[in-house]
RNA sequence: GGGGGAGUACCAGAGCGGUCAAAUGGGGCAGACUGUAAAUCUGUUGGCGCAGCCUUCGGAGGUUCGAAUCCUUCCUCCCCCA
């Protein structure tokens, strides 16, 4: 194998916790992996980008990398965490789901070539679709006990009285039907290793259980989780105050993609570097140095966010985000505002909100609360927009602005654009047309 | 089948006839300080024509001068016994 890929992820901090003899194996011979998507929506998010990565450096280093769409699985939802009821997904949109996942996976994993370890998809809907329930519980029910299923900490975080949400039959039988998944891919894809988040260690194991006591001791099969995603204040990764953050740029635009990991924390940033970029270790390691001497550069937000929306959205719109975020958080001023053209201004807001307003109204309207609120749609509500004035935090193109501002054409941009900033990160822009 | 408990703002969770747009904590947002960081401090966190008014405390009715608080009924959830 052309590298240790355990020591890899070992160095990045990517393992959590892992079945004694898998590093022997995958240094035994190519071996093949999965990780488990929920295809819920027709994107990945970034929660998905560390499964994502693990798969990544898997085939890098010479193994086959396996992404399992959860058709079935994620019409049950997970009891770990704490999942919401699921709803069923039709299998057209869950087909339609699918393609969408595979094109962004096909971002990070090789699916074409002709090596040995190219990278395939599968979806467990296509197996338990027809798998009956007797059958099922005959053939699978019956090899694990309920006793087993009961020791899992997801299952008996939630029996415990504290938890006072109980549980259904239904997700209580999620970790078979994984357990089921990771058979039937160790039989007909010779799969012998499941990777996951670390609250998977316990769907994960109850597979590898499933195999041995199914196929019997001589079938070995390997679980490895890496730790979940934090950041150091405690917070949810990967959420915005607008939701998740998006691979899809129809969904987050490529701005906002780098902009949400230009504003990682110190601390977040060392960690999400190694995770989340296929920098080498001396590169990384040098750069961490290098921030904490001097981190008022920002050279590690600023590595890590083009790293990691180039490799998503490519080199142009990578580009694009790092010119906008200049602009906008460089020391620019109203007058370097009024000397951009057109066109520059466009592509500069490309990724940020927007809104078209009629120029009859924005000529008549002589109250910039209406016009922001009413009109433009940039505060939810005028009690917001006048509290957000009077906290001297609503800026026009870059000045200041109060109730008794009274809107004129002096306002606008290239004849027809307003800049409106609320607080220091948040950028509108108003289209008046 | 029997018994008990609960549903309050983004979440958790007080309130149990008026002084409640609803304590407190968390979260969110903003300001100061900075490095578009963290920590800290401060303000704010239903809406509007804003010293006043309107809509909110699971749904629908009712009692009352007046209800989140009392009654009826419906829905949902949890726990215990069988």
């Amino acid at each position: 194998m052309p590298k240790n890929f355990v020591e890899e992820l070992r160095w990045r901090g990517m393992i959590h916790d892992l079945t004694p003899g898998t590093e022997e194996q995958l240094n035994k011979e190519m071996t093949a992996a999965y990780v488990g998507i929920d295809p819920t929506a027709d994107s990945l998010h970034i929660g998905h980008l560390v499964s994502i990565m693990m798969l990544k450096h898997f085939q890098l280093c010479g193994h086959k990398p396996i992404a399992l769409i959860g058709g079935a699985t994620g019409m049950i939802g997970d009891p770990s965490g704490k999942s919401q009821e699921r709803n069923l997904l039709d299998e057209s949109t869950l087909r339609h789901n699918q393609e969408c996942l595979k094109k962004q996976l096909a971002l990070f994993l090789d699916f074409e070539s002709d090596a040995s370890n190219k990278a395939e998809l599968v979806n467990n809907y296509d197996w338990m679709k027809d798998y009956g329930f007797l059958a099922f519980i005959r053939d699978i029910g019956k090899h694990i006990t309920v006793n087993y299923m009961m020791s899992k900490d997801s299952v008996k975080k939630r029996l415990s009285a504290e938890s006072g949400s109980g549980m259904s039959f239904t997700e209580f039988t999620y970790q078979l039907v994984q357990g089921y998944d990771f058979l039937h891919l160790f039989q007909h894809h010779s799969c012998k290793l499941q990777m996951g988040g670390a609250d998977q260690w316990g769907n994960i194991t109850t597979g590898t259980e499933l195999i041995r006591r199914k196929l019997g001791h001589e079938n070995e099969a390997f679980a490895l989780t890496c730790p979940l995603i934090t950041k150091a204040d405690g917070g949810k990764f990967g959420k915005t105050e607008t939701g998740n953050v998006w691979l899809d740029p129809a969904k987050t635009t490529p701005y906002a993609f780098y902009q949400f990991w230009l504003n990682c924390s110190d601390e977040d940033a060392e960690k999400y570097i190694r995770i989340f970029t296929l920098l080498d270790r001396t590169t990384i390691e040098s750069l961490i140095e290098a921030h904490r001497s001097e981190p008022h550069l920002r050279q590690l937000q600023k590595t890590l966010a083009s790293e990691v929306t180039r490799m998503v959205h490519g080199e142009a719109e990578l580009q694009k985000a790092e010119d906008a975020s200049q602009i906008l958080f460089g020391k620019g001023t109203t007058e370097m505002l009024r000397k951009l053209d057109e066109a520059t201004l466009l592509s500069v807001f490309a990724g940020v909100p927007q809104s078209q307003i009629s120029k009859e109204i924005f000529q008549a309207e002589k109250d910039i609360v209406e016009l922001l609120t009413t009109h433009g749609g940039v505060f939810a509500s005028k009690s917001e927009a006048r509290r957000l004035m009077k906290e001297n935090a609503v800026s026009v193109n870059k000045e200041k602005v109060s109730e008794q501002t009274r809107p004129d054409s002096q306002m606008l941009l290239n004849g027809k654009y307003v800049l409106v900033q609320k607080g220091k990160k948040h950028y509108h822009l108003l289209v008046v047309a």
